[in-house]
Parts: C-alpha cells; structure tokens; sequence
DNA sequence: GCAAGGTC
C-alpha cells in the first residue's frame, strides 16, 4: 500500500528496536500494522497509516541500536607508535559508520530515499539528541529534501506518545553538540594517557598480572580512573588508620518484668582517667531514678521504585551479585518480556501507569501471590501509592516485572532470584509502611544520663513482602517516671575505634552515582574494566582492593600533585558540557579550552614521569627487558648543556621513534632539544659548530623522510642543533618536533642557548604564557604541589605546576585550586592546638552540611585535632577528628590495636573492663584508684592523674 | 592494543 493522494511518507526512527515496537503498536492502534525486514536483523520495520496534525501519512517506523557511529583517529594515528600520544589531543579525528552498523545504515539510506519526512524517536537525553544527529546525518545524505521533526515523549504509554507525534519539535543541536564534545575528549585523553602510561610503564617493570606483560593495556580512562580512585583512597584510609581506644560506662537491669541494657548517653570517651572519675561517681550513688519514658509510632518506608543503580546495589547486597552480571540476567529477562528496560534513571512511576494491573499479574505466584490478592482488597488497607524518588529519565519507567512466571526452564538461580527481586521490590512499592512502637527510657546515676530503647513491630505491612529487609528491635520492660532502682551491672568497658570498611560494590556504586562517574547503563562496565585490568580485585564479601598495579599507578599521580584519579575532572566537563546543550557555551570552545589543559596536564605528567617510576618501583622489580623510556638510555654526546651547565648533551631515539637531544642530568636538569618529526635518521658527527656556545657543539648528519618536508629541502642535511641552523630552524617550523609539540608546532619545543632565542616560532610557557623561557624552566614554578595523600611520599623534585585544572587559572596548583578546598582559610586568626600546642588558624567549612560554618584545626598534618568555632563558644570543646568510625561493642585490652599512647601512658593496670555488682559485691570494700592502683584514694583526687 | 556511550 503507497500513501497515494495526499498521503506522505514519513521514516520514524527509534532508539532501539523495543521502543520502535511500542510506538509502531501505539500509534496504528494495532491495526492495520505490518511488519517486514530490514537489513539488520534485530531492526523490523513497521508499516502503518497515521494522519498528524491531519496530514495523511504512510508511518515507516524503524530503528536503530543505540549510536549509530564512532569517533576514532584518522588511520594514520590510530598505531601506537605512529604519533607522540601529546599529539592525539589534536591529531585530527573522524565520526562514521563502524562494519557492524552498515546494515542499518543502509536500511535507513533505502527508506530515506523514499520519504518525505523523517521523524527522530531517540530517547530524550542527550546521547539521544547525539544519536539523532547520526541518523539526520546519514539519510540526508541521500535525500537532502527530507523535512526533519523530533518526536518528544516521556513515557511509552498511549497519551504521551499520540501527543508527540502531533506536537512535533525541531531537534536539539545544543544537547547533540555536548555529547561530540565529550565523546572527543573522553577519545584524546583515554588514548593519550593510556598510550603513554602503558608504553612508560609495561616493559621498565615486571608486573606479575595474570596475563602476558606484552599485551598489559595500562588504560587510563576519565571514567574508570577515578572509580579506581574511589577504591585507592578508601584502601589508604583502612591502611592509615590508627584505632584508639575509648571508655563508655554500660548499665543493665534485671527484674521479673524482663531485661533492659542502658548505655550511656555520653557515648563514649577517649580519656581514661576521665571515663574513671564518671563512673567512681556512679559507683558510690548507683542509685537509678527514671527521667524520661516517651513512646511514639515509628514508621518504615518501603523503598522507591527501582531504578538500575538500586538494581544493582540491591542484587549485590542481598545476592552478592556483580553489576555486571546483575545487567546480563536484567537484559536477559527483559529480552523474554519478563521485566521492563532495566537501564534507567527513573524511580518514580507515573501516575498514568496502571500500577493495579502490574500486582493482579502476580496473583497466582505461590509464594507472592497471596500477598499481591490482599493488596488489591481495597478491605485490607495495605495499599498506598508508591513513592516518588525524584529521578526521571524521561524515557523509562523504573524496573517493574511486565509479565507472570513462576520460573521458567531456562532459568538460572540468578535469573530467579533477580525476578523475584523486581517483582517483590515492585509490590512492596505499592505498600503501606511497617509500623512499630519505640519506647525510649532515659534515667539518671549520679548525674549521669543513661538510655535504654525497645522497639515493637505493629504492622509489617510492605516488609512481608520484601523479605530482604528486616526491622529488629526487642522490647524493653515498662518504665515510669521517678521510678528508681539499683542497677544489675554497672561496667565501665573499654573498646577501640575501627576504620571503615573497604568499598562494597554497592558503596562504590553510590560514589559513582554521587559524583557523576559514568551512567546507569555503564557504571558495571567502569567496575568491570578495573577488574580486567588487573587494577583492582574483588573479595568473597564483595569488597574492592586496588591491586599493586592499580595503587602504583594513583599514587604515581598523586605523587605529582594530579587528582586526574579524583572525580573532579569528570564533574568539570560535566557543567561544560551542561553549558554546551544549554547554549551557554560552544562546542568548540569547550573542546578547545578542555583538551589544552588536559595536554597541558598530560606534558607536565611526562615530565614528572620519574613520579610513576618511583611509585611502581615501590611494587614491582625492574625488568631487564627494554625500558623504553627515552629518558633511560644513553646516547653519543653532542654538546656541553648550557643550561646545568654539568652535564652532557645526548642524542636520543625515545620509543615513538623520534629524536631529541637531552641532557644526561635529567630529572634534575630537564634542558632538551626536540627535533623535527620527519627526521628518519640522526647521526652526530665529528663536526664541531664555529659559531654555538657553549661549546664543543657537534653537528649531526640528518635524514628527512622525503614525503613529509617541502621539495625544496634536501632530504640530507648536516646540521647544528645549537640554533645558528636555519634550515633545522625552519624544518621544525614546518613540521613541528617529533615529541611534546604538535604536528603544528603550536606547542612548546623546549629548547636551548641560540636556539632557544632565535626560534620565533616558539610556544609560550604553558605556565606563564611568556615566551623566552621553557615551560619546564619557567621562573614561577619552583615551588612544587605537595603531596596529598596522608601516607604519601614527600614531594622532592617536584618543580612543576600547570594551568589549574579546576578552576583554569595560573598562580596556584590544581591541588591547591580555592575552589576545591573542602575549607577556606580566613585571616590570622587562631587557637593553639589542644592535642599538640601548633597553631590551629580559623576556617570556613565548605562541606555540604556545614557549609560557611567556622572551625578551628591544627595545621600539623600529622594531628588530627579539630573543633567547631560555635562549639568552643558554647563550651563543649573539641576533639580529633575521625572519619566514619565504627565502634567495637567487645571489652578489650589496653594495649590492643596499637593506638592511643597518650592514654596508654596513663593507663592503669587490668582495667580492662571494672564492674560492680550490686546483688553480690561488696561496693566499697576492695576498691582502689583506677589510675595508680592505690586502694588508700580514689582516681577523682589521684595526685598521678597528669 | 587506547575512552565512554548507546544497544543486540
């Protein structure tokens, strides 16, 4: 059937081939919908009539699989030692059509030529808008006559959909344009650095991964280094960690009514003597008299729908299952038609979703069924609209079960328990709170505040269901005020603090998710790539490690001051690429502005490259194989360095084949001479320069690779790196050096004596922007970034600093960036340290919650102590700070987990754990000093206390 | 042999 008439033929094309079925299947009504083949054989067409805003239209609905093209190299850079990685931040790139996409390229060509319009269904995100563009891209080009509409839905149901395709807009250039950006620089930067870690680093040691050394990828990515970061610096937090050892007094009473155990409401203290002198006091007037009883309703919400970030967290936490593997068996029940797109952001449905529907499915499962018929009785009262967790895609409703099993044949023990999970996860969604009564005591002991809590389950409602979850809680005797009894015990208990767990896959889940790091279709796949790349191992618990590879390689950065391991870089070309699809910036732009400071970066890591050698050769043994560092082998000398004024002047060919002259004095003298990219052969003669000081210079005899300079310059050349050579001069200016510079030149050859001067052509300082100096000898660079890693190494021949990476000023380094720092400094103000007598200068937090709230902490990196500016004021003083403690419920001995000396110095004998026993022991009779041990005075008035 | 993003 032709559109005849009036009629015309419009393509439709969608995302994926799912979504081009549902559309097909809303928009004809199913009726008089027909199906043929494309070219690609997951990609159907539908054929059907549709009239939009009246005009009789033939609908061509297709689609295809996510991007449609690729953004690579030209084929001349795509080699690994066909170009200087710096040279991939500029070296030109190309998007087209991979092999494996032909078919449906084709299929659109063919269907393109036929039709009027074209009609873009892409989800409404910006890879969407991108991959729009590649389809408007690919059918213009055989009919540059299409009329272009974009098609813009939030949901696949009928209402939503009828209305896009009668409200058609003009795509989005702005979202598109965002995402070339970021798919080019995510290409340069992951290219450039991984080529050149990998080359640095793979042959200079012996790295005993499970694979063969030689094909070792040492990959570096925007996305999954700072998901190795994540990992690292929690491993270094568990490391450094210091346990100390605290005291808490910890009350019980037993009586006919049933047992209580009180704690005490100071939690607990980390002095000794003090935690003695509270509870002697106690002791002496055990006495209880109840203060307080409040009881109140508590209630437990059921979780929010279920998006792909919670999927995956859920299934690791209640099934230990990986990302990874969750996203297979989620694709997998959602290719059979069992559960619904498992990528995507939303958790919260909309309210035209027929929710009732989804439960009357599940009706008759054996185990579930039951509770999903008491859920629809409107009698039972178990129903409640689902929550709303303020997430919304626009393209996909959360993960929801779309069709009845009871388990299929094919399945898995995972495919069951993730249906299972999906379909519970669903119901309890659509159910009440669980309801429980809280009745918290609070009573006094010679002043001090104790507090006992016991929880009764009302209702359990949603947690019948979700059987994932549990609310514990055990009841308390009834209590009443002023009522007074003795205590059964009364102990004073020792315990130590513990570091934090190593990263679950779960918490590393919510890091990336917190921090924009990759998206909810990709984020297994950055956990996965670590796992591969031998960067990171995964525990029966689920807990990541770095391995000594992966921790090599953050600390090698960090040791130079980057935080290109940290999420910051991600979040900066996030906002830029916000500012791109909202116009506020242009591709262009932001491409450039990116990408030189992200080669700026990269040339000031390669200069520090002597940072990733010593924190490899923490790990690993030096292999005798090759080096392949330029910087490692020698060569003839050509000339005195005029610049250290030590050393020699080598020749060199470093690992991309290229030539320099450099100085034997490297690291500490990094004085070089990049010479032009097309030289095919260098050779130092016995030639001696009449005119270039400092002296001995000797000339070398080149060979140029005749196809890359200009026919009037001989492809033999005797020349003089020592800057009277004009051709040598000019040959760089045409050609550009072979490292560090660009084909173009438009970096900085660093250079030195006469050529130095009389190279015109040469960069500015990527530091000072001045010309006459070399980035790696600018004068405002000699005082280097730190290290920021606590248990790092110091930062010695650290001399360099770029452009800030946070921020892109000049004058300070991207670690030391203002607009990082979790506090600022204000003026002179300060206290001296309780913990140790250094200063402590005033700060303002810049964290989340505390944001513009004054603190006080020591500047001695090695103390901890810390207090809040309005705690002093209010007179509840200070303490060190300790990140997410935990602390251990058992007794102790003094001296375990090695912390604490200060207390430790004080410690009394076995006072591991004192208890009174009021039933039996005599309280009095046999008590002595906590602190000396002396029976004749109590630790209150110990003349040792200190 | 390199990234991250779609999706089959």
């Amino acid at each position: 059937m032709s559109g005849g008439g009036r009629s015309i033929r419009v393509l439709n094309v969608a995302e994926k081939p799912s979504v081009a079925k549902s559309v097909a299947t809303i928009l004809s009504g199913n009726q008089g919908l027909r199906i043929r083949e494309g070219r690609s054989r997951y990609n159907k067409i539908f054929e059907f009539n549709y009239s939009i805003n009246g005009q009789p239209s033939l609908m061509l609905l297709t689609s295809v699989t996510g991007h449609l093209m690729e953004v690579e190299f030209e084929d001349r850079f795509r080699k690994w030692h066909s170009c200087d990685p710096a040279d991939l931040f500029h070296a030109p790139v190309r998007k087209f059509v991979p092999q494996d996409k032909t078919d449906i390229k084709r299929t659109l060509e063919e269907e393109a030529r036929k039709c009027q319009w074209l009609v873009l269904w892409l989800d409404c995100d910006r890879e969407g808008e991108n991959i729009a563009f590649e389809v408007i891209q690919v059918c213009t080009a055989v009919n540059r006559h299409l009329t272009i509409k974009r098609a813009r839905f939030s949901a696949l149901i009928d209402r939503e959909i009828h209305a896009a395709a009668q409200n058609l807009v003009q795509p989005n250039k702005g979202f598109a344009d965002a995402v070339d950006a970021r798919q080019e620089i995510d290409l340069r930067i992951g290219a450039s650095f991984t080529r050149f870690q990998t080359m640095l680093l793979r042959d200079a040691f012996v790295i005993d991964a499970a694979t063969d050394d030689r094909n070792l990828v040492l990959s570096y990515g925007p996305c999954q280094f700072p998901t190795l970061g994540f990992i690292v610096e929690r491993y270094w937090e568990v490391q450094s960690y210091v346990p100390e050892e605290f005291w808490t007094i910890n009350c019980s009473y037993k009586s006919d009514e049933g047992f209580a155990s009180f704690s005490w409401m100071r939690g607990h203290l980390f002095d000794y003597t003090c935690a003695v002198v509270v509870y002697e006091m106690c002791v002496q007037e055990p006495n209880a008299t109840v203060t307080k009883v409040k009881k109140q309703e508590k209630l437990k919400y059921p979780p929010y729908p279920l998006n792909t970030v919670e999927l995956e967290k859920r299934a690791s936490r209640y099934f230990r299952m990986s990302s990874e593997h969750t996203m297979k068996v989620a694709e997998d029940l959602y290719q059979a038609g069992f559960i619904s797109y498992p990528r995507t952001e939303t958790d919260s449905f909309s309210e035209r979703t027929n929710l009732h529907a989804i439960v009357l499915e599940q009706q008759g499962h054996p185990v579930w069924g039951p509770y999903a018929q008491r859920l629809l009785d409107p009698g039972s009262g178990l129903w409640r609209n689902p929550g709303n967790g303020g997430h919304d895609d626009k393209a996909h409703p959360p993960i929801h079960p779309t069709k009845f099993s009871a388990g299929e044949a094919g399945w898995s023990q995972d495919h069951l328990r993730l249906y299972e999970l999906v379909v519970r996860h669903f119901l309890a969604c659509v159910s009440q709170p669980a309801v429980g009564a809280e009745t918290t005591v609070e009573i006094d002991i010679a002043g001090e505040l104790f507090a006992a809590s016991g929880r009764e389950i009302i209702a359990k409602n949603y947690l019948d269901v979700y059987r994932f979850e549990s609310w514990g809680g055990s009841l308390i005797p009834t209590y009443v005020v002023g009522q007074q009894f003795v205590p059964t015990t009364l102990t004073l208990d020792s315990g130590v603090t513990r570091p934090p767990p190593l990263l679950s896959e779960a918490d590393l889940l919510t890091c990336m998710d917190k921090e924009g790091i990759g998206t909810d279709a990709t984020m297994h796949d950055h956990i996965k790539k670590l796992l591969d790349r031998f960067y990171a191992t995964k525990d029966a618990n689920t807990r990541f490690s770095p391995t000594n590879l992966g921790e090599a390689l953050v600390m090698g950065y960090d040791d130079m001051g980057y935080k290109l391991w940290k999420p910051y870089l991600r979040a900066v070309m996030e906002r830029d690429m916000k500012a791109v699809s909202e116009g506020a910036k242009r591709k262009a732009e932001v491409l450039e502005t990116c990408l030189q400071q992200m080669k700026a970066c990269f040339l000031d890591a390669r200069l520090n490259k002597v940072k990733l050698f010593e924190a490899m050769a923490i790990f690993f043994e030096r292999s005798n194989r090759s080096i392949g560092d330029e910087q490692h082998t020698s060569g003839e000398v050509v000339r005195p360095c005029g610049l250290c004024l030590e050393s020699d002047m080598v020749l060199r060919k470093n690992r991309d084949g290229n030539f320099m002259v450099g100085c034997l004095g490297f690291p500490q003298c990094r004085n070089v001479v990049w010479l032009p990219g097309s030289v095919s052969e260098a050779v130092v003669t016995t030639n001696v320069c009449n005119s270039c000081n400092p002296g001995p210079v000797r000339k070398i005899q080149f060979t140029f690779r005749r196809l890359e300079i200009p026919l009037d310059y001989n492809s033999i050349h005797l020349g003089c790196i020592g800057g009277c050579d004009e051709t040598l001069r000019e040959l760089i200016e045409i050609c550009g050096t072979g490292s560090r510079t660009s084909a173009r030149g438009r970096a900085t050859p660093v250079v030195s004596g006469s050529v130095q001067r009389s190279n015109m052509r040469q960069g500015a300082c990527i530091y000072c922007h001045q010309t006459g100096h070399s980035s790696s000898g600018c004068p405002s660079q000699f005082s280097g970034p730190q290290s920021a890693r606590s248990r790092g190494m110091n930062g010695q021949n650290n001399n360099t600093q770029s452009v800030c990476i946070y921020c892109h000023q000049l004058g300070h380094s991207s670690i030391n960036c203002p607009s990082q720092s979790s506090a600022t400094q204000s003026g002179e103000l300060s206290i001296p340290c309780n913990s140790c007598g250094a200063p402590c200068p005033l700060r303002t937090a810049n964290t989340a919650n505390n944001r513009g709230r004054k603190f006080y902490s020591c500047q001695l990196k090695e103390c901890n102590f810390f207090v809040w500016e309005d705690s002093l004021n209010s007179g509840t003083g200070g303490r060190s700070i300790r990140a997410n403690n935990t602390i251990s419920s058992s007794n102790s001995s003094r001296n375990s987990g090695g912390g604490g000396t200060r207390r430790v110095a004080r410690a009394a004998p076995n006072a591991a754990s004192v208890t009174f026993v009021s039933a039996t022991g005599d309280p009095v009779s046999g008590r002595r000093c906590f602190v000396c041990g002396d029976p004749a005075h109590f630790a209150n008035v110990c003349p040792n206390r200190g």
